[in-house]
DNA sequence: CAAGATATCTTTACGCCGTCCAGATTGAGA
DNA sequence: TCTCAATCTGGACGGCGTAAAGATATCTTG
C-alpha cells in the first residue's frame, strides 16, 4: 500500500490492470479534475509505467470511454431510483429532472467526460438512448404515464428529446455564479430546479383531449 | 503572403500581432476544430514564433478568452437580429430560440470554446448576462412583451434562465446521430428545433390572468 | 537628429504529454 | 518442462505550454 491505493502486493503482472486504471482515473477525475486526467498520471496513479495501459486500451480516448461508460451506468442508476420513488407520473418527470441535474452536479468532471467522449463521436451510448430499457425509454414511458398520447410518436418522441434537453441544458448552466442569487431566493438549490422545470414544462400540455 | 495568410510583408515589428493571433486561432478553430488550437499552431498560423504571443496574452487561456469572447458577440449579434425582425413578441421568442441554437450548429468550435472558457471560470460573460442590453435582458424583455408579468422579478428571472437553458441543451443535444430521423421527420432541422422549443414552453403560460 | 529606454520578437531550454518500440518478466498450455 | 503469448518496463520521439535571455525595431526625450 505504498504508491496511492492501487490492489495489494504488486506483482509483475497486475492481475486486472484495466480495472485499476479505470479506477484511478475515477478518483483522479474527482480530486484534480477532467485536466489532470493524463493517462501518464492515471498509470502513475495506478503504479504502473507510462506505457502498460496499452495493453488494454488503444489509447487515451479509449480509456475516457470506459470511464465515461461507467458515469453512464451510474446516472442510468439514479434515474431508475427517482423514477421508481415517485408517487406519481406527474412527479416522476420531475423527479427524473431533479435526479439527473443533481447528478450532473455532484459529479461535474465525470459528467463533463461523458458529454464529451459522446459529442466527439455525436453519438449518445446505448445505455442512454439506444436499448430497451435506456433512460430515454425510462422517459418516454413517463410522460405516458402521465397522459401523452402513445399513438403520436412523433410528438411523444419530441417531448422526450425536449425534457432531455432541458435537463442537460440546465445541468450545465446551473453552475454559474450568475444564478446563485436565484437558488437562494427559491430556498435552495433543488427548489431552484423545480421551480425551473416548471416553466419548462415537462409534463404534456394535456394532449389527450 | 507566404505562411498561410497572415497581414502583408512581415516587418519584425507585427504590427497588431494580437489581432493577427486572434484571427489566426479563428481560422484554425473552424478548419480543424478545437483540439488543433494549441498556442504554438497558433503562432505557426500567424507567422511568429511559439513565444511571441506571451507579449498579448498572459497565457493560452487568455488567447481563448479572446476568442470566445468574439464569439459571444457574434451570438449577440445574431440574437439581436432575431429579435428585430420578429412580427410579434410570440415568434420574437421563438426566433431567439431558433438564432440561438443555428449559431451554436453553425460555429460547433467556436461554441464550445465560448462555454468551456465560460464553465472554467463558472461566470458568464458580461455581454451574455450583466450588461444593460446583454442577451438575457433580450430574452427577459421579449418575454415582457409576450404577457409575462413584469412585476414578479423572480418568476420572470425563472423564465429567462428557463429559455436560456432549453436552448442551451438544445444547442448541445442537436449534433447528436440519434435524432437525425426527427428531424427528417420534422422536414428538416429548423421545424426540428421549432417542434422541440413548442415543447418546451418558451412563452409564458399565460402569466396575465 | 542622436541616444537611450521600451516594446516586441526569436532562440533556446525545461518538464509534461501521448505514443511507439524493443526487451524483460510472467503465467498458461503442450 | 518447454514454449508461447500476454503483460509490463525503459527509453525514445515529437508536440505541447511556458519561462529566460538575447536580438531588433519603435518611441521618447534631449
Amino acid at each position: 500500500m505504498r504508491e496511492s491505493q492501487a490492489a495489494e502486493a504488486r506483482p509483475y503482472h497486475h492481475g486486472d490492470l484495466r480495472r485499476a486504471l479505470i479506477d484511478a482515473a475515477s478518483r483522479l477525475l474527482e480530486a484534480e479534475g477532467p485536466s489532470a486526467l493524463s493517462l501518464r498520471a492515471v498509470a502513475r496513479e495506478a503504479g504502473v509505467s507510462p506505457a502498460a495501459p496499452y495493453h488494454h486500451f488503444k489509447d487515451k480516448g479509449e480509456l475516457l470511454d470506459a470511464v465515461a461508460h461507467e458515469g453512464w451506468d451510474l446516472l442510468d442508476g439514479a434515474l431508475a431510483k427517482a423514477k421508481k420513488e415517485a408517487p406519481s407520473p406527474e412527479a416522476a418527470m420531475n423527479n427524473l429532472g431533479v435526479a439527473y441535474v443533481c447528478f450532473a452536479r455532484e459529479n461535474p468532471a465525470l459528467y463533463r467526460v461523458m458529454y464529451d467522449t459522446a459529442r466527439d463521436r455525436e453519438d449518445l451510448p446505448d445505455q442512454m438512448q439506444g436499448d430497451k430499457d435506456s433512460a430515454y425509454c425510462k422517459v418516454r414511458d413517463t410522460l405516458i404515464e402521465a397522459g401523452a398520447d402513445a399513438q403520436d410518436t412523433l410528438d411523444l418522441e419530441l417531448a422526450t428529446t425536449a425534457a432531455w434537453c432541458s435537463a442537460h441544458g440546465l445541468a450545465e448552466m446551473a453552475g454559474f455564479k450568475q444564478f446563485e442569487h436565484l437558488k437562494e431566493a427559491c430556498g435552495g438549490e433543488i427548489p431552484f430546479l423545480r421551480a425551473i422545470f416548471r416553466h419548462m414544462g415537462l409534463v404534456p400540455h394535456h394532449h389527450a383531449d
